[in-house]
Order: C-alpha cells, then sequence, then structure tokens
DNA sequence: CTGTTAGCGCATTCAC
DNA sequence: GTGAATGCGCTAACAG
C-alpha cells in the first residue's frame, strides 16, 4: 500500500492538516516544519493521491477533448497546442474520438458527466440545441472549436476573414478567374470551415467586382482525390481559371497533382493556393485553452 | 448542487447502500425496489461522481498514454485504437505529449503518479531503466509500443521481419540493387522502428545473396524533404539503385517526388516501396490496448 | 503557526 | 433483501 498523508504526519510528527498545506504550499508553515514534512515525504515516496484531492475539492483537474481523429496536421497541431496548455495548470486531458452519429452523441453524453470533466473542448462538430441544453444543465463550460452554436463560447479562426484573405491574394496577383476546391457545405457533422472559406472566397470576389462563376465552384468530399477530379474538370472547362482557392492543404495537393498530371506548372500556368491548417491550428491550440481553464477556474471559485 | 446518492435514497425511500447495489447492478435487490429506485435517479438526473467512486474504490479508472504527437498517421491510428478500446470498457483516455527530453522525464514522472492512472501506454519512447524502477516502485503496468526495455511488456510490431517483407517483395520482383532511406539509426528519443527495419532490410539481402552496399544506405532526419534529397543522391550514384525501400510512408512519398522530378516513372524506372504506418497502425491499436486493460484489470482483481 | 474535526460521495462489511 | 456504520485520502474551516 502506498503510504497516506497520514503516514506523513506520523512520520514528520505533525498533523495531517500541516502536511496537506505543505502540499498546496501554504504560507503558513514554520519553515523548520515544512521542511521536516518534506523529508518524510521523500523518504516515504509519498504522492497524494489525485481522486482523494478530487473529491475533497469537488474539481476534477481535469478538461475534455471530443473530437473526430483526423489524420489531418491541423487536428494534430490542435491536440498539441491545448495538450501544452492543460499540462501546464497540471489538469489532465481525456480525449474522446467520434468517428459516427453514434459515437458522437454517446460522447456529447457521458463525457461531461458529472465530476469527469472541469470543462469540454469540441473540435469540429456542432452541438444540436439539445446536447447544449445537456450541458447547461450540467453546468459545464463548453468551449467550440472549428464550430459554433449561439449559446457556446467558440475559439473564433476567422475561416471567412482567411478565405477572403486567401482569394484575394490571388487577385492582388492579378487572376480574374478564381476556382474555389472545398468541402460539401453541408455535413452530418455539420463542419463549417470550409463553408465560412467559400464565403470569404465570394466576398473577396464581389469586392473586386469579379464574377461568382457557378462552374468555379466545387464542392465535395474531402479528399486528395476528390480535388484532383475537380482540378481535371475545370481544366477541361472552355475557360478554365487561372487560379485556384483550396480550401485545404489535403485538398491543394490533390490540384497540384492534377496540374502535374496535364503537364502543367504552378504557378506559371494555373496558381494554386491552400489554407495553412497548419498554421492555423498553432494559433488556434494557443488560444483555444485559455477559453475553457479560465471558464473552469471562474466557476470553481 | 448536482444530487448525491443520499438524495436518491431519499427519495427512493432506502437505504444508500441500496442506491449503489442498483448502481453496480447487484442481483441482491428486489425488483420493485430497484425500479424505484431507477425512477428516483432518473426524476433527479442523479449521476454518480466519477471521483468518489475512484477515491472510494481505489482505482483511477483511466489510463494514460505518453507519446510525441506525430502528424504522423501511424501516430493518429494508433490513438484511435487505443482510444476505442479504453472507450469500450469505460475508462477515460489521458494523453501526455512529449516533444523534448525535458518534457519527456517530467511526463515519466508525473504521469504514473499514483491515483491518476490505472496503467501506461508509451509510445516510440524508450524509457531508461531508472525510469522503469520507477514504474514498478510505483507499482504501476505499463506497455510500450513501437519502442522497447528489457522488463517491460510491449506490443510487439515486428519491424525487422516487416523490413525483410518488404525488401524480400522487391526482391521477388527481380531487382538486385535496392536501396534503404530510413531514419538515423540512433537519436535522442531512441526511435527504434527505422532501425529494426534497415535490419530487416539487410536479412534479406543477405539471404538473397545480393550486397550490402553502404552506398545504397540512407540515413538522416525523418522527413519528406530528407528522403527526397536522398533519392536525389542515390540516383546520382554512376549505378542507381533499381527500387528503393522507404522506411515510412513520408519517406517513400519523398522519394516519389525526387523522381518525378527527374522526369522519371514509377514503378517503370525504378520501384519504390514504403511502410504502410496505417495498416501496421491498425494493428497496433487493437492489440495495444488489450495489454494494459488486462494488467490492469488484474491487478486490481 | 498548527492540530482537531468535519465533510466530499460512494463502496462495503456487517447485522437485522 | 436492506440499512446503518465505517473507510478511502484529502481539503477546509474552526479552534488553540
Amino acid at each position: 500500500m502506498s503510504p497516506t498523508i497520514y503516514d506523513v504526519a506520523e512520520r514528520a510528527d505533525v498533523g495531517i492538516a500541516t502536511v496537506s498545506r505543505v502540499l498546496n504550499d501554504s504560507p503558513r508553515v514554520r519553515e523548520t516544519t515544512r521542511a521536516r514534512v518534506l523529508a518524510a515525504i521523500e523518504e516515504l515516496g509519498y504522492r497524494p493521491s489525485a481522486s482523494a484531492r478530487r473529491t475533497s475539492l469537488r474539481k476534477t483537474l481535469a478538461i475534455g477533448v471530443i473530437a473526430p481523429f483526423f489524420t489531418r496536421p491541423s487536428f494534430v497541431e490542435r491536440l498539441r497546442g491545448i495538450e501544452a496548455a492543460v499540462a501546464e495548470r497540471e489538469f489532465d486531458l481525456i480525449v474522446h474520438n467520434v468517428e459516427s452519429p453514434e459515437k458522437r452523441d454517446a460522447c456529447f453524453r457521458k463525457a461531461p458527466r458529472r465530476q469527469r470533466v472541469d470543462g469540454l473542448i469540441i473540435m469540429s462538430l456542432s452541438p444540436t440545441d439539445e446536447d447544449v441544453r445537456y450541458f447547461q444543465e450540467l453546468s459545464i463550460p463548453v468551449v467550440l472549436v472549428d464550430a459554433r452554436h449561439p449559446a457556446l463560447n467558440r475559439v473564433v479562426v476567422d475561416d471567412v476573414t482567411g478565405g477572403e484573405l486567401a482569394t484575394q491574394h490571388l487577385i492582388k496577383l492579378g487572376h480574374e478567374r478564381i476556382a474555389f476546391v472545398g468541402d460539401h457545405l453541408e455535413n452530418p457533422f455539420g463542419f463549417i470551415s470550409s463553408r465560412d472559406r467559400f464565403n470569404g472566397y465570394r466576398t473577396a470576389l464581389i469586392k473586386a467586382g469579379l464574377d461568382l462563376r457557378p462552374d468555379y465552384h466545387c464542392q465535395g468530399e474531402h479528399s486528395h482525390f476528390q480535388a484532383q477530379v475537380f482540378t481535371e474538370e475545370l481544366l477541361d472547362l472552355p475557360e478554365p481559371p487561372t487560379a485556384i482557392f483550396a480550401s485545404s492543404d489535403t485538398q491543394a495537393l490533390g490540384c497540384l497533382e492534377a496540374i502535374r498530371k496535364r503537364g502543367l506548372h504552378s504557378p506559371e500556368d494555373i496558381s494554386v493556393v491552400g489554407y495553412d491548417d497548419i498554421e492555423v491550428a498553432a494559433y488556434l491550440g494557443l488560444s483555444t485553452i485559455h477559453q475553457p481553464l479560465y471558464e473552469a477556474g471562474l466557476r470553481s471559485v
């Protein structure tokens, strides 16, 4: 059996409260006493029980993440950012993978269970109104990343502006025939970033007084291959675009591949702009976490 | 305040012990009583406190994973497999990212802390003897994946055999000049998979009676770009290889790119075999988790 | 400054 | 079958 706080108290010849104090480095402890306790802890190899502390504090010292485990760099990057922020504050990071609508619902119901996490981060999944009511009922802070709901905080990664900037970039380069390759606008999980980027794209074109050509709008499955197919179709048009804004790097690569297969070159023959998942993600990861921890901290006061 | 087991007991007009029994579906409860309790639980929206249960049971119902958060598909795949197995058993998955030797040590010391996790999975990181002693002292089950230590269980992904198979494949295709592109043999984190694959490669060549040509052995940073550079060098040799075994898919892609840049084609001009991270990972993920849970379960009996 | 005493929420012997 | 009592390990007032 591993030693408890009582063992330490006895060994150091003090009360358990004192041990608890040095554990949470309270200032109200005489230096010599603190030293004795510390010594006892060391000698016994004592480690406080996280669970006991948690039940006593009525906090979990953990935050949960619900997300589809994408292979995309953006996913890992965000996770990395979140982990860093969480680890720094001695919190645990509990992750849940969601790959089907069923698992999604199960997670939304179980993950925030009482005393499991102090806060929840939901990535790339938009909860329903009912889900949100449930969260509120449990009074658990929730932050959305790459998703949205009117009643929930979310980390703002302005995809609209992002899409606009990317498109403007192409316009500045002198392009007038700019195509868009992105995900389906509607999907079962409610991903929204691609849609936002599309809106940004549209806004940029309108502001520049350029035409919105429906034949330049490609939306489909998020994959290397699909983007490649779209690009081939674009190139086959009687008046092919001179530039493509791909909604993600994965898709941008598909575009480039199609271009290469045609014996064309980028950017000489046709420009391609991807959306740098990774850079965005770094930003995301960092600002993401401040929210939930701040919230959690606030609530626990 | 969320309702406790006492509230439920009172509402159902029974003792807390009975509530606890229906919670853990013990058979020793009369059906009518069980129904009353269940109703009370439902009406109150009661959820048992995980922390309280944990301190009482003196288990954590959680398992930890320490790993470098690679962007590689293999990482996500393994994580996915682990998550699935863990979730299925109502355990929580706590993840820790390690990106520097300092963080590594910190994690090895803090993650297995008493009452935080019932078991630990370490991916792609080889603990030192001291680390292992520490784990044993804490009597916490540890399983290694893509790493090894004489005293620890590990999930066997036979990279040696894998490398041998890949190389044999090329040999069967009639190739005699086969190069290897992999990671550094030694590295600060103690990654071993590439080294094992190299050994498999060597074994296959020897068995086939082929020469081991030092100029065909490329080892360096694990990156798309580095593999590309290596491939260019290989192609510049007076007698370039007719096939390349890349230690990972990332590197294989780099090879292919270099080949394409030269105006050559694969596999007509030169064959490239990668190491399918994902397939291996799927296997890994599944078999990985049985170990620690089995171990954890065993210990908790 | 430090020790004593209560909880925290649940699981678990024992008696009834 | 069911309930009262006790313990898990720790934190947090409350007294000295």
